[in-house]
DNA sequence: ATGGCTTATTGTATAAGA
């Protein structure tokens, strides 16, 4: 099983990446952030065509969601359940006994913004509902664009990014509460290259001098860690025309039953 | 230096992203 997630900034613009990466990688599971785009223009039938079913809910400019897989999808659900938001930012599925979480969490645009009040909010329900969830599915991946960077070493200048959103304590502390679940984030369980990022600033020549954060993640519960197998960050759709911000993050795991 | 790009909007400048 191959997994994927990618923060595609608007689908409609970045539709013919997408499905040019899904025929080049054959993920069995591909979760994409920032549609931006209504359910009534996802290209439904243009995933059909070429061996994917998808659930999707988004909404017009901002966010949206969507899970896209060769295998059947179950037991939709959208966003985090007793937690009102007109954002659409989580879509839930089953895939091959596997609950699969896929999450766009907000920005928080600056630390002392209202914005970073609400992703706090955001990540302690994330949080709550996991837990919960995590009882009945023991079988859980929560991918997508965490928009946190966990360590120093996710990014490229931590002195620069100090007490800043994406990096500020408060930030890192929900993402460890995550692991504390017992999730594990999967890129880590393997040897990787210094400097490893997901996302790079689209000024400054950002992707070409490497000035990135790792910030799209893939955790993995308890009951998955010994199943993975190989984790890694595809940079080659970053270096297209017109790319997206952010680059796919994948993992391969032995399949389960 | 609060800039630098990119996307979307029933636009012609603004908001938001990270």
């Amino acid at each position: 099983m191959k997994f994927a997630t990618w923060n595609v900034n608007s689908l409609n613009v970045r539709l013919p990446h997408v499905l040019d990466w899904l025929q080049s990688n054959q993920p069995d599971v591909l979760c994409l952030q920032e549609t931006k785009q209504e359910d009534l223009k996802f290209p439904y039938a243009e995933l059909q065509a070429i061996g994917y079913q998808a659930a999707h809910i988004g909404q017009k400019t901002y966010n949206g969601v969507a899970i896209i897989s060769r295998h059947p999808l179950t037991d939709i659900q959208h966003n985090i359940p007793q937690f009102a938001d007109d954002q659409q930012r989580v879509i839930t599925a089953t895939i091959k006994g596997m609950r699969v979480v896929c999450a766009y969490i907000p920005n928080g645009q600056a630390v002392d913004s209202d914005k970073y009040q609400y992703k706090l909010r955001w990540l302690g329900a994330l949080h709550d509902w996991l837990k919960s969830e995590l009882s009945v599915h023991p079988n859980l991946l929560l991918l997508g664009d965490y928009n946190i960077a966990p360590e120093d070493r996710d990014c490229h200048d931590p002195m620069a990014w100090l007490g800043q959103v994406l990096v500020s304590p408060l930030e890192r502390a929900a993402f460890q509460a995550l692991l504390e679940l017992g999730l594990h984030d999967s890129f880590r369980l393997f040897e990787q290259a210094d400097k490893s990022f997901s996302w790079w600033d689209y000024r400054m020549m950002g992707f070409r001098r490497n000035l990135g954060m790792r910030i799209d993640h893939i955790l993995v519960s308890d009951a998955l860690k010994s199943a993975c197998l190989r984790a890694h960050i595809d940079k080659a759709p970053r270096r297209l025309e017109r790319p997206s911000d952010h680059t796919p993050v994948v993992l391969e795991m032995h399949s389960q039953a």
